[in-house]
DNA sequence: CTCCACCACTTGCAAAAAGCAAGTGGTGGG
DNA sequence: CCCACCACTTGCTTTTTGCAAGTGGTGGAG
């Protein structure tokens, strides 16, 4: 199931993203990972849409192969294994924050988070201050739960 | 299969645009007519990826079920019908923005787009100027064959 | 050392979705 | 009336997802 046979549908960028990104777990793991802070299989696990343990397996090895994660042993506890963003997967936080946007105001159910939303929407500077904060937050080494 | 019983995973923004856009096909639709002016079901058709017409359709109705694009019947030829993306479709124009940027640099096959992309990932106004144009093209009328 | 909890997966199977090719009803021009 | 064309349907196979149970490897407690 893990194994890495991409496909590309054709030569144009968003295609390309999608043939990557085009579903839905896979942005919910980046996501977790520079939202959450999160960086363990039981973290993801444990996230509020529930995805499978095979899913999730599957899901962490085609990010893995697509050079958006790194997987490596936590050398605090050898028997669990910490996930990073790579830098391919850092430059995801624009895409991530853009869906952020949107969703709270035309796919979100309060309506507080929408007028915050667009106030983002309408202020760049503070679009660009969150998205700056997430970067940095993610390119920082994990600093644990 | 055009049913509309769409479950929300969870609460979270991102999860909640990922629940009507997380697939492969959804976001290429809304490209077409945002960066290639395409509002008829054979123009989707045509597309390089090469879509399914039972995936088209059940994709067009799910959108067309979020709200995220109208169909209406063509005023100049009845025997076709026009989609054209709604106001929240247009709101839609920074993820694919974001989406083309990042697969440019990162998924992509030409270092000519990387550069350029670049470019536009450093160059926030530029990158501005592209959303700016392309919404506007979207909200003006169709203008077609 | 043994035992055991815990971790990241596997495996097996059923259900859902995608993909393919062929067919269908409605429309308008010739 | 006929025919080409449009946006779909339908039937079928293949692939992916989802769920539940199981597995091997690790390290700490006793």
């Amino acid at each position: 199931m893990g194994s890495n046979a991409e496909t590309r549908r054709s030569g144009c960028p968003i295609s390309c993203s999608l043939d990557l990104l085009g579903d839905k777990w896979s942005l919910l793991i980046v996501r977790d990972m520079v939202m959450l802070r999160k960086h363990y299989f039981k973290e993801f696990l444990a996230s509020a849409e529930g995805i499978a343990t095979n899913i999730l397996t599957d899901r962490l090895n085609r990010l893995e192969g697509s050079g958006i994660i790194s997987k490596q042993p936590d050398p605090e506890n050898r028997r669990q294994i910490v996930y990073t963003l790579t830098e391919k997967g850092v430059a995801l936080i624009p895409v991530l924050v853009e869906l952020m946007s949107w969703g709270k105001i035309y796919a979100g159910t309060t309506s507080v988070d929408r007028d915050k939303a667009r106030r983002m929407q309408q202020d760049r500077r503070y679009k660009q201050r969150v998205i700056r904060e997430l970067t940095e937050g993610c390119t920082s080494t994990p600093g644990r739960s």
